[in-house]
DNA sequence: ATGGTAGGTGGCCTA
């Protein structure tokens, strides 16, 4: 699927507005700096016409957030959970939000989520830690956390997605998981499995927290396996980003099944990480049929 | 076995 051919389902049926009572996209970027690159977040909000769309990697302070921007395009409504230099989250949304709410993972105020209600969904905007370099917990303290966060996500998400349940909600988790759980989801798996972001250790903590859960990777619906999905290339790779595409699918939209069940199209924005001065992950979409 | 790039910060940290 080219760039190209992703775009025009989920652009179309979103930008012109006629289904658009029927239909609920949502999208996760980590923007890496919002302040530094709020220009391109306008032109792909534009371009695509997402609902809401989830950021990670805000990279500022709540306060200092550029929400007129956003608003000025039609993205009134929004959650911010930022901090100066490092991590921050957000929602931005066409749609009115309600009850918005944070999660302090491993007990740190380190802006890494955050929640709210859109047209009676509950959307999560999540940003697990990267992790340092050295796959060993023992040796590496970022990687020991990055297990412990997972661990607690674990717990957290199945208890989270049952009191959904019970109020009669739909739940779409998004965001930078900083895993890429599949084999087809890096660019050479044997390579990487001893790469922080696709280690056994990773990996299967997130398969097995998100089935318990009982969520739907919505991606690997439309894009099923083996099909190669990537959603970030490292900035290190300079400009042979492309030529070799040694990417890896970090960035994440999982639903409840019942939501599942009514998705409609998927979409990876790759054409973003083109741009001048990108962030080192692309958009991704997925479009639900509305009840 | 290593270093490559990027962003925010304040005299290096995280990714």
């Amino acid at each position: 699927m080219s760039a190209d051919d992703e775009r025009k389902p989920l652009a179309t049926a979103t930008m012109h507005g006629a289904t658009h009572g029927d239909a609920l996209t949502i999208a996760t970027w980590n923007i890496n700096s919002v302040r530094l690159r709020q220009q391109q977040v306008a032109a792909f909000l534009d371009g695509w016409r997402p609902d809401v769309l989830c950021l990670q990697e805000i990279r500022c302070a709540t306060d200092a957030f550029p929400a007129r921007t956003f608003r000025r395009l039609g993205y009134e409504h929004m959650a911010v959970w930022g901090r100066k230099g490092h991590a921050g989250v957000a929602i931005l949304s066409r749609l009115p939000l309600c009850n918005v709410q944070r999660h302090c993972f491993c007990g740190l105020e380190d802006a890494r989520h955050i929640m709210a209600e859109v047209a009676g969904v509950e959307v999560h905007s999540l940003y697990v830690p990267a992790g340092g370099d050295v796959p060993d917990a023992g040796r590496n303290p970022k990687f020991a956390h990055k297990l412990a966060f997972l661990d607690e996500l674990r717990t957290w998400l199945a208890r989270q997605v049952q009191q959904a349940a019970s109020g009669g909600r739909e739940v779409i988790l998004t965001g930078d998981l900083n895993v890429a759980p599949l084999p087809d989801d890096v660019w050479d798996h044997r390579r990487l499995l001893r790469v922080i972001t696709h280690t056994p250790m990773e990996t299967e903590r997130l398969e097995t927290l998100r089935a318990e859960a009982g969520m739907v990777d919505v991606v690997r619906v439309r894009l099923p396996v083996p099909e190669k999905v990537f959603t970030w290339w490292s900035y290190r790779a300079g400009d042979a980003w492309e030529q070799h595409d040694r990417g890896r699918r970090l960035d994440h939209v999982w639903s409840t099944p019942e939501l599942a069940a009514r998705l409609e199209d998927v979409a990876i924005a790759r054409e973003t990480r083109s741009w001048p001065r990108p962030s080192d992950h692309v958009p991704v979409l997925a479009r639900f049929r509305r009840r």
